[in-house]
DNA sequence: CAGGATCCAAGATGATACTG
DNA sequence: CAGTATCATCTTGGATCCTG
C-alpha cells in the first residue's frame, strides 16, 4: 500500500513538472506586467513609434517601455526600424512573425479575462 | 486622406484596447511569477499540504507561498481545508472548479513554452 | 507541520531633467 | 521625437526565528 502511494505520487510529480516547466519557461519570457501588452499593441497597429506606443499602453513610463522593448527585441518579438533618412530620426517598432506564435496564448488569456470580468460583476451583484 | 488615416487609427485603437483590457484583467489576477504554477500543481495533485506544495514548486519561500495562497483563495482558485480532528492540525489545499476554467490558458502557455524551448535550442545550435 | 513576525538587501518604478 | 541619466521611493523577496 505504501508503495502504491509512493508510485502514484511520483507519477503525479513527473506529470506536474513536465507541464510546470513548460509554463515556467513561457512565463519567464513573456511574463511580467508589460510584455504581452506591448506585443498585443504592436501586433494590432502594424508599425508604431515610441511615443505613440507609450500613449497606447496606459501607465508605462518611457524608461520601462524602453527596457521592455530591448528585452523583446533580444527575444525576437519586436523589430526596431530606424529611418535615418529623416531628421529628427524616425524610429518604428514592428512585431515579428515569431511574436505571432503567441496567438493562442493571447486568445486564451483574452477569453479568460472577458469571462472573469463578467463573473466578477455577477458576484458583486449577488453579494449585495 | 487625413480622415481615412484617423479613422483607421481609431478603429485600431478600439480593437486594441478591447483585447488589451481583457488580457490586462487576466494578467492582473493570474499574473506574476507563482500564481499559475501553484494552480497547476494544485490541479495535478488533487489535494496537497503546505510543505509538500512548497517542495513541488522549486524556489518559493514559505512566506511567499503563504501570501499567494491567500490571494488565490480570495479569488476562488483554491480551497483551504482544515482537518481539526487531528493534532497537529492538518491543512490541505485543493483546487476549485473555477481554477479549471484556466485550462485553455494553461495549455496554450505550456504548448508555447515547449515550442519556445525547442526553438532556443535550435538557435543555440545554429549560432555555433 | 503550517504558517506569522521581523529585518534587511535588491530590484523595480516614478518623476524629473536632459540630449542629439 | 526617441530615448537616457539620476535620484528617491516603494515594493519584493529571502533569511531567520518563533509559535500553536
Amino acid at each position: 500500500m505504501e508503495n502504491t502511494i509512493d508510485l502514484a505520487e511520483s507519477i503525479t510529480a513527473a506529470k506536474c513538472s513536465e507541464n510546470l516547466s513548460s509554463v515556467e519557461d513561457a512565463i519567464y519570457v513573456i511574463g511580467g506586467k508589460w510584455k504581452l501588452k506591448i506585443i498585443i499593441v504592436l501586433q494590432e497597429s502594424g508599425n508604431i513609434r515610441f511615443n505613440e506606443l507609450q500613449r497606447n499602453i496606459r501607465g508605462i513610463s518611457a524608461r520601462v517601455l524602453s527596457n521592455e522593448l530591448k528585452d523583446l527585441e533580444l527575444n525576437g518579438f519586436v523589430k526596431r526600424v530606424v529611418h535615418a533618412e529623416q531628421t529628427p530620426v524616425v524610429v518604428e517598432y514592428i512585431s515579428t512573425d515569431y511574436s505571432r506564435t503567441l496567438r493562442n496564448v493571447i486568445i486564451a488569456l483574452s477569453d479568460w479575462g472577458k469571462m472573469h470580468k463578467r463573473n466578477i460583476r455577477t458576484e458583486a451583484f449577488l453579494s449585495q
